[in-house]
DNA sequence: GGTTAAACTTGAACATGTTCAATAATGATG
DNA sequence: CATCATTATTGAACATGTTCAAGTTTAACC
C-alpha cells in the first residue's frame, strides 16, 4: 500500500500536435466531466443515506453506472471521494464566509459571521458533514486533501482579516502576530464544532443556535482572556 | 457492521456455585493474561516498526503465537488493539501529569507539567502517538473509546485543577465556570499537538523544546486575552 | 476418575477496498 | 475512410479486516 496520493492517469490533452487544442469540449472531456457528476451523485447519496462504512464502492460504481476499476481512476481511493464531495461544498461556504466580512461590525459578529456559515453548513448536512468531518482532520494524502488544507487556510486569513479590521477600528489593542492569533481562535472552533457535532445521535440534526452559543462563549474566554 | 461496540465473551468467572472462587489463580485466568500481553508486545512492536495500515492482523496474530480469530475475542477489532495500546500509555501519562501540580507554582508553569507531560510521552513514542492520535479522535464506539473518554476528561480536570489554583494564588480573577476555561484551553492543547506531530515526516521525532514553546505561546494567547 | 456445561480457541469463509492486464473508445494523421 | 497511438474503461484477481460454526480446553460437581 505504498499510496504516493496521485491518479494514475489524468495527462494533459496532448502534449505534440496541439492544433486545435484551445476550445474543441470533444466527446471525451465531456464524457469524463459526465462520469465524475454521475460518480459523484451517486456517492452522495449513499453516503448520506447508509454512512460512509456501510456503503460499498461497488455499490456507487453500479449507481453511477460505470465500471468498478472507474472509480479509482476519478479518485484515488474511497476516502478521497468522499473529500471530493466535503470540497465542494466547503469551498462554497468558505467563500461566502469570507465576503461577509464587514468594517463596521464588532469582532465577535464577524467571527460569528465566518463560523457561523459553516456551522450553517454542518447543520444542513449533517451526516457528511460529520463524515468529512471525522476523515479529513487526519489523512494528508490525496489531491483532496491538500485542497482540504487549502481551503482551511483561506479561513484561517479570513480570521486574521477580522481581526485586522477589530484592531483598525480600535475595538482590540494591536497585536504581535495577527496569524497566530487566528490560528488560536480556528483551534477553539475547529475543537467546539467537533463536540457540537458529536453531541447528538449520528442521525440528529444537531442544534445550530445552541452550537453557535457555545462556540461564541469560548471564543469569548479566549478574547477575554482569563486575568 | 453493525457494531455494538462489545466484546463476546468476557465473562464473569462464574455466576453461580462460586464455592471458592475468591483468589484461585486458574489456568484459565492466567492463560488469558498471558495471551493479551503477547498480543500486545507483537501489535505494539508491528504498529511501530510498519504502521497501522501495513500491519495485517494476521501477522500480528502469528507474532503472538495465537489463532487468527482470538485476536478479535481480546479486542473488538483491529483499531481497538492500537487503542488498548495506547491507552495504557495515556493513562500513565495523565496520572502523573495530575500528580505533578504545585500550589505555588504559576499558571504557566503548571499548564506546561500537565501538557508538557503530554509532549513527552508523545515525542517518546512518535509512531505510535501519531497513530493513536489519528484513529482515537473520532471513533467512539468500543471499551477503549469509552475509555479514552475517560482519561481525556481526567486530563481536562487537572487542567482545572491548576486554574483553580492560579485563582486561590491570586493571580488570575475569579471565574464564572473554571470547567468550561479549562474546556477551551484543552481545545488549544488538542489542537497544536495535532499540528506539532503533524509537522515533520512521518516516521522524524518531534522537536520537544519548540513543540512546548509554541503551545505556550498559544495558551498564552487566551490567557492574557486579545484586548 | 468421569461427566458435563461453560468458556475459550481456531481458521475457513466471507465482505469489501484496491490493483492491473486486457479491452474498447477516441481522435490525430495520411 | 483506414491506421495507429493515446487514453479511458472494465471486472477478474488479490489483499486483508471480520465473522462464526465447529472443535478444544477448563473446571465444577459427583
Amino acid at each position: 500500500m505504498t499510496d504516493r496520493g496521485e491518479l494514475k492517469t489524468q495527462k494533459a490533452p496532448h502534449p505534440a500536435s496541439t492544433r486545435r487544442s484551445q476550445a474543441a469540449p470533444g466527446r471525451r472531456q465531456s464524457n469524463k466531466l459526465d462520469k465524475l457528476n454521475r460518480i459523484k451523485a451517486a456517492a452522495r447519496q449513499l453516503f448520506v443515506s447508509q454512512g460512509f462504512d456501510d456503503t460499498t464502492v461497488r455499490e456507487i460504481a453500479t449507481r453511477a453506472g460505470v465500471g468498478l476499476g472507474t472509480l479509482f481512476s476519478y479518485s484515488l481511493n474511497k476516502r478521497d471521494l468522499l473529500f471530493l464531495l466535503g470540497n465542494d461544498s466547503l469551498d462554497e461556504v468558505a467563500e461566502k464566509a469570507g465576503a461577509g466580512l464587514d468594517p463596521k461590525a464588532r469582532l465577535a459578529d464577524n467571527l460569528r459571521g465566518i463560523f457561523g456559515a459553516h456551522y450553517a453548513f454542518f447543520a444542513s448536512e449533517p451526516v457528511l458533514a460529520r463524515l468529512v468531518l471525522r476523515e479529513m482532520t487526519f489523512y494528508d494524502s490525496g489531491a483532496q486533501a491538500q485542497r482540504f488544507r487549502v481551503i482551511r487556510q483561506r479561513v484561517i486569513d479570513h480570521v486574521a482579516g477580522a481581526l485586522a479590521l477589530a484592531i483598525a477600528s480600535g475595538e482590540i489593542a494591536g497585536r504581535e502576530d495577527i496569524a497566530f492569533d487566528a490560528w488560536v481562535l480556528f483551534a477553539i472552533y475547529q475543537v467546539e464544532l467537533r463536540a457540537w457535532l458529536a453531541a447528538c445521535a449520528p442521525d440528529c440534526a444537531p442544534d445550530l443556535a445552541m452550537g453557535l452559543q457555545r462556540l461564541e462563549r469560548a471564543l469569548k474566554v479566549c478574547i477575554g482572556g482569563l486575568r
